[in-house]
Order: C-alpha cells, then sequence, then structure tokens
DNA sequence: GTGAAAGCGCTAACAA
DNA sequence: TTGTTAGCGCTTTCAC
C-alpha cells in the first residue's frame, strides 16, 4: 500500500507581478503597463520587464485582474441540451467567436428545465460573468429572469423571442411552418400532421401557426392536426405512432423540431409504413446525417451558424457599451427538400 | 436616431458583505462564517445576517472569493470539436457531474489542432482552474503539456491515454477493433477495408492494431487494407470513394469513427452500391440516427457515459488531494450488430 | 515616464 | 463565540 499524503499542495510557488518587478527592479505598476499596454513605458525598462517576465515564466493571474478591472472576459452560455446537434453547434460556433474576441465561456447546460437554469444561472452571476447567452427552457420573461435579478448583458437565442430587455434571436419559425407546409401542400398532402415537442413553446407555436395560415391559403384550414410530442425521442415516437395507426392517417407527417423527427422516423418504421411511399416526413432542424442515408430527409434548416454569428455580434455590442435598444432579429431558414417528402398517391 | 450614452455603467451598486455586515451590525467575517459554514455562529446573529442578506440581495462575489481561497471550482473541459456527437455527450454528462458538486465548465475547443488547444489550455490556467479534463487533439506529451508548463490535476479522456503524469481513460480500441473484424470475418467477409481518419493517432492504431490481429487469427493478415482519410467527412468520403471504385473492391468497410462512418455511407452511395448488398458497413461510435433509416448502422459504440463518469470520478479524487499513482482505465465497447453488416454473397 | 499607495471583495490568522 | 487585521494579485489613481 502506498501511503498518500493527501492535501499536500505543490510547493512550487507561481511567480506574482511582484516578483516580476523585484527581478526587473521596476514597479509593479510598470509591470503592468507594460504587459497591457496601458501607459507609455521607457524601452529600456520594457525590456527589462519582457526579460524578467520570461525568466520567470510569469502570467498573470487573471483572477485577481478581473476583480479588480470588475470585467472577466467571460461569458455564460446556457442550452436546454448539449447532446441536440443544434445546440452543439449553436455553443461550437459562439465558442469560437468568443475565443477570437479573447473571452472564455462558462458553459451550463439546463436540462429543458426552468427551475435548473434559473440555479445554474445564478452560479454564473455569482462567477460575474460580463454577459450571457441563453437558450432558454421557456419563452416567459419570469422564468429567465425573475428569479435571478439583474442579469449583465444577455442575447437569448432559439427561444424567449422578444422578451422585454433582451436581444432575442430566433428563426423566422412562423415562415419555417408556412414554407414547409406550402411543399407539402404542393405536393398534393391534404392530411399533414404536425409534430411539436410542446406546443405552448413559442418557436413550436410560431411553427404551428405558419402551418396553419399555408393550410388555410389552400383552403384546408379545417384539416389541421397538430400532435403534441413530448420533450425526448420516444414520447413523440408514441405519439406519432398512434397518429399513424388512426385509420384516417395522414399522408404527411411535418416534424417540428429534431427531435420530433427522430421520433418519426422511427414511428413510421415501428407501423411498418415505407418512408416516403407511403407516408412523407418534412423535419425542421438539419443534420448530416439526413444526407445520408436513404431516403435522404428533407427538412427546414435553421440558421444555426447565423444564429450564433448574431448572438455573438450583439452580445458584443452591449459588452462595448452599447445601448441601443433591444434588437429582435428573425433570421430566415431555408428548406431542403431531400427525398422523403413525396407527391401523394 | 437615438443617441446612444456608451459605455455608461449601471449605477446600481452590488452589495457587498460589508453591506450585509453593516446592516447585520456583525463583522464581515461573520458574515463569511454564517454562508459557508465555516465556523459555528450565535443563533440570534445568524439571524441578523441572513435577515440582511436577503434584504440585500446579496451574493458573494465568487471572484473575490475564488482569489483569497486559490481555488476556484472551476474545470476546463478542453475538445478537439463540440459537433462531433461523442464529445457532445462527453461534455453534457461532464457538466452535470460537475454541477452536482458545484463545479462551472470552462469549455474550450482545439478545432482538432494542437497549437490552438495549448494556447486555450494556457487561457484556462490564467483563470486558475482547479482541473482539466482534456481530450487531446494529439498523442504526444508535448503536445499537451510541454509548451504548458505545469498543469492541475488533469485527465486525458479518448487519447493520449498512458501518458505519465496523467490520469487517462481510453475506450479499448484494439478489443474495438478486433471484435468489429471478427464479426464481419464470421460474416464471412474477408475483403474489409479499414478507414482511420488520422493512422498515427493512437486510438486509430490500437483500433487498426486489433482488426490486423482478427485478420491474423483468421489466415487473413495479408489481406489487411488500412485507408487513410482525414479529419473530415469530405476527406473520407474522398478515400473510401477510391477505395470502391477499385476493380478488387473491398466487400465490407469498417469505418473507425464517427466521421468515417458519415463518409462511408456517403462514399459507398455516390458509387451506386447497395449497402449492405453489395457492401456492409460496421462504424465505431454510436449516435441516435443510427436506429433510424434503414439500413440501421452496425456499429461497436464506445462508452461514453462510462468515461465521462471515471473522468469526472478521478479528477475529483484529485481535487480532493488523492496522490495515487496515474489512474489508467480501459473501458469495454459494445458491438450493436443491425442492419448494415450482411453475410457476403 | 515612473513609483507609492489604495483597494477590488473576500477569507484565514490572530486576538480578545 | 466574535471582531480586527492582513493580504490573495492585480490595476488604477495620485503625486512626483
Amino acid at each position: 500500500m502506498a501511503k498518500p499524503k493527501r492535501g499536500v499542495p505543490k510547493k512550487v510557488r507561481v511567480p506574482t507581478i511582484q516578483d516580476v518587478a523585484r527581478l526587473a527592479k521596476v514597479a509593479p505598476a510598470t509591470v503592468s503597463n507594460v504587459l497591457n499596454d496601458s501607459r507609455p513605458v521607457a524601452a529600456i525598462r520594457k525590456e527589462r520587464v519582457l526579460a524578467a517576465v520570461q525568466a520567470l515564466g510569469y502570467r498573470p493571474n487573471a483572477l485577481a485582474a478581473s476583480l479588480r478591472r470588475k470585467e472577466t472576459r467571460t461569458i455564460g452560455i446556457v442550452v436546454p441540451d448539449l447532446t441536440n446537434p443544434f445546440f452543439g453547434a449553436l455553443v461550437h460556433r459562439i465558442e469560437e467567436l468568443a475565443a477570437e474576441s479573447d473571452y472564455q465561456i462558462l458553459l451550463v447546460s439546463s436540462n429543458e428545465d426552468p427551475k435548473q437554469e434559473a440555479a445554474r444561472i445564478r452560479t454564473l452571476l455569482d462567477r460575474r460573468i460580463d454577459g450571457l447567452i441563453v437558450a432558454p427552457a421557456r419563452d416567459e420573461v419570469e422564468a429567465v429572469s425573475h428569479p435571478i435579478g439583474a442579469l449583465p448583458p444577455t442575447v437569448l437565442v432559439d427561444r424567449g423571442f422578444g422578451l422585454a430587455g433582451f436581444d432575442t434571436i430566433a428563426a423566422d419559425n412562423v415562415e419555417a411552418g408556412h414554407r414547409g407546409c406550402q411543399h407539402l401542400l404542393e405536393l398534393g398532402h391534404r392530411d399533414i400532421a404536425l409534430i411539436a415537442m410542446d406546443p405552448k413553446l413559442a418557436n413550436f407555436a410560431d411553427r404551428i401557426a405558419g402551418y396553419r395560415k399555408a393550410l388555410a391559403e389552400a383552403g384546408a384550414g379545417r384539416r389541421a392536426r397538430v400532435v403534441t410530442g413530448g420533450l425526448d425521442v420516444e414520447s413523440c415516437r408514441t405519439a406519432i405512432e398512434r397518429e399513424l395507426r388512426r385509420p384516417d392517417r395522414p399522408t404527411a407527417i411535418f416534424a417540428a423540431s429534431y427531435v420530433a423527427t427522430l421520433g418519426a422516423i422511427k414511428a413510421i418504421r415501428a407501423v411498418g409504413l415505407d418512408l416516403p411511399g407511403d407516408v412523407s416526413l418534412l423535419g425542421i432542424d438539419d443534420a448530416d446525417w439526413m444526407e445520408a442515408l436513404h431516403p435522404y430527409i428533407s427538412a427546414v434548416a435553421q440558421p444555426v451558424e447565423q444564429m450564433a454569428t448574431e448572438a455573438w455580434r450583439l452580445l458584443n455590442q452591449r459588452l462595448a457599451g452599447g445601448t441601443a435598444k433591444s434588437a429582435r432579429i428573425r433570421l430566415p431558414c431555408t428548406l431542403h427538400v431531400r427525398e422523403s417528402t413525396r407527391a401523394v398517391r
């Protein structure tokens, strides 16, 4: 048995700005000024400082600087579920942009739960993040900010569009629902079931509205069929399966999210129908695999990259002190017609 | 035009521990002791403190506490690519576990680039993270730690297995390659091409070794065909397509990663072969969609959840002062036989 | 152009 | 049990 000496911290003292100053025979302030270009420093001293920094392997303690400067160059990101490729891509891109501007990312997941979301955001605030990007679990203001109090500059992505006091970004979900449904109608479908994870979430409500609008325009307003799935693939699958087993089963499924799309494919399989022979499928949200296996899945793609870019741009503006009134940005989706949608027989 | 007053910080002063102390008529230290249970405090005072905290909406400044305590309760996570579902799931689970223990996650992506990796890790260190979990871009020690200097407790996941000074965790990649190849051999395949993104990465080297071993055991050692793809789907697709267009094309493809699997599917389509009629496909790494569209993709699944759990467990142990010698943990993979692998004609 | 000194908000050591 | 003091490592006055 090795006898583990517990809690013995390494004795290697990390050099501080004082150590550098001493070695370079200058004031700590001068070291700071050299390293941050915050004031002109004579060339001779500057060299001495740089040499000392080199010699000691000095790295400024960002914590101390943040405490003093009252700015952490850290932003929080909150997403409902990181395993969802939409949010994965979103975070990926934001992290990339943030890093370019020398910002770090504190990442938390809310697991689609407003309670957890609030709790996690609070811990982020305790760390004095400079800004926050959140894809909220719910759309209500209370859920996002009420239990938390003052927030730093915050931009809301995907959900919570239009909430007062926030810059908000979302896909044009009404148009996504409208355009998607139109596509199905053009193919001759009249019995189109739309599957939403939670029709109360604004983005689903919008997609449903667009869908209804397209239906109405085609004189098929009474044929709307909105099915509520749930937050996970299984519950969506079950709901869709039930719909497909009805005698008057739909000829097309419009799955209003990534999770719903996955559920729809599984449901169609489970019922033993042919895709797209017996039933067409149109998804919302794109993924790499949708163009791999046949039938390629037709989908209305949200502009994730753009959403990330805009989110970062808006946040950056605020971080720079911008006080423009809250932005509300709707980004257009793109319909990718592939193989899973086919003319009705 | 609104006239934007730039850079005007909000005048709302955030309450400090001093404010609470004053209001509660106690010493700041007492407030600290109440909030952290660090010393017994008389019930009367405790109540006064709590009331004052409530009244002011006081939240301790974690930055200041960290500076003083020399511990941030923050750990860094470094992954090569967050859009890869494997790393997405890994981060997701680690974040979850960390949050349960009141740790935060600073997330950075290395984009498969050791240079970027080193740079990003350095910025994490400047923030005095307590620990680090990294899925390195390369396997060499130098790449991970040499250009950086002293690291906090660090565990390496997926790559860099066995590097001295680190707890390391990886799937049993040799076995994964072995078992996978065996499965193909059992189906009668003899011309099996293995596609690796980069055969120099240890996990690919291991998978290749396992594959060769299985081949040798079947007396087909000379028939090994290792194809180098690349870091992205397209380059893998191209490489596999080339292989499939040869007159002596393989009857089975063994794609040694998620990206390679996607590339393989696309290549098989591009060449116009039937999957699995003309060619079988076995992937490494599992994904939700592999059980959605036909043919369901057979795959050797890495135990992502377990890898995350173990990573967190090991790190936690170190954070608690544990000084056991570096752990090396190999976790077994699971073969999911589905529809994309079929007996050779 | 430079240095000395104060202080960001907290906790740990020392007294009482 | 409580308060006072010092100081974590840095940046920013202010004075020279």
